[in-house]
DNA sequence: TTGACGACCATAAAATCCCATGATATCCCA
DNA sequence: TGGGATATCATGGGATTTTATGGTCGTCAA
């Protein structure tokens, strides 16, 4: 058993938590330019880690996050039998990933094939859900979250277990 | 059981993590030559390491890697029964590999026998998968990634294991 | 002499840097 | 507590650098 640090203190003294959450709207500008939120990118600066993003491999958005997530890919590999068909997904995964460089201002280059595989067109949303965050077409992202909230009704909520069980995977589609 | 070092501090304080990551397609010349991806020369120059390209054995590419790898094959070669089917199949291996050189734009001369191999014409496709890439004809990579991305979605992912070592801040050099 | 190869030089496109701006949020002090 | 000063943030655009790629020329060997 073991567990990954979250949160720290800051300057004042206060706890705070270092994980991504709520959601931003942003334009992609002509040039294919896209701001990072500021708090996000927050998470990244007092880890002083790079930011890195790839492909979902089963939802239609991108997938954000710091080199743990990375490097925790790289190591699964490395403990499968490589000629696996589980081997074979976690390597396309990262031929997608890619480590992104921010400007002065904090944007980075949106890659036409992230642009194309996200249905991107001049908006990209940001939803963060923990240690990543996610990028969606907008109207797509909505879509999801209104039939979320209907199912939910329906079906009642999924009980939150507070530890996980066996398998940590949280969000790494 | 060993680790491979792949994150560093760079000079503006920052973590770095020194791996083949995301995939480019870059033309071959007339004269045979083939651009390495900027950001793989970067990884290799970091360690001022020569790139080593050798015939997948199962796959139908090319595979890219720096020294620590052809190393590590040697290793395991002499940790072998060197009459055993185990280390012949490694000695083949290193047999097709050879040392690149590149040419002051980054380039290298593809041999024929490369080529040949990896079923390449005029555009070579680089996937990166952590400690090492891969060379692909571009259509045949393509194929190999839909099909790796239904079988997830149908199958789901991988189970990804954390590592009590998995930041990679410990260490890094 | 021809062909392969390495060392250079040239260039267009793309990525990155740098400065500017308006809007909003935050701070600070009366 | 109100309101002006200041800082932060997302966004825009021009200038500069990097990158992939094409070509030339000379050398060496078959």
């Amino acid at each position: 058993m073991f567990f990954i640090e979250v949160a720290r203190i800051n300057k004042y003294g206060m706890l705070f938590v270092d994980l991504f959450l709520s959601t931003f709207e942003n334009r992609i500008d002509a040039k294919g330019r896209l701001s990072v939120p500021a708090p996000y990118r927050a998470v990244l600066d007092r880890s002083r880690s790079p930011l890195y993003l790839y492909k979902s491999l089963t939802l239609s958005c991108l997938e954000g996050c710091g080199p743990e997530r990375i490097t925790q890919i790289v190591n699964a590999i490395e403990e499968l039998d490589s000629l696996s068909k589980e081997a074979e997904i976690l390597q396309i995964m990262l031929s997608s990933a890619q480590e992104m460089r921010l400007d002065s201002e904090g944007r980075m280059m949106l890659p036409a094939e992230f642009v194309s595989y996200a249905n991107l067109n001049s908006f990209a949303l940001f939803s963060g859900i923990g240690r990543s965050f996610q990028i969606w077409q907008p109207a797509a992202f909505r879509d999801r979250e209104t039939d979320s909230r209907v199912r939910a009704k329906r079906d009642g909520m999924p009980s939150l277990r507070l530890r996980p069980r066996s398998n940590p995977i949280e969000g790494a589609g």
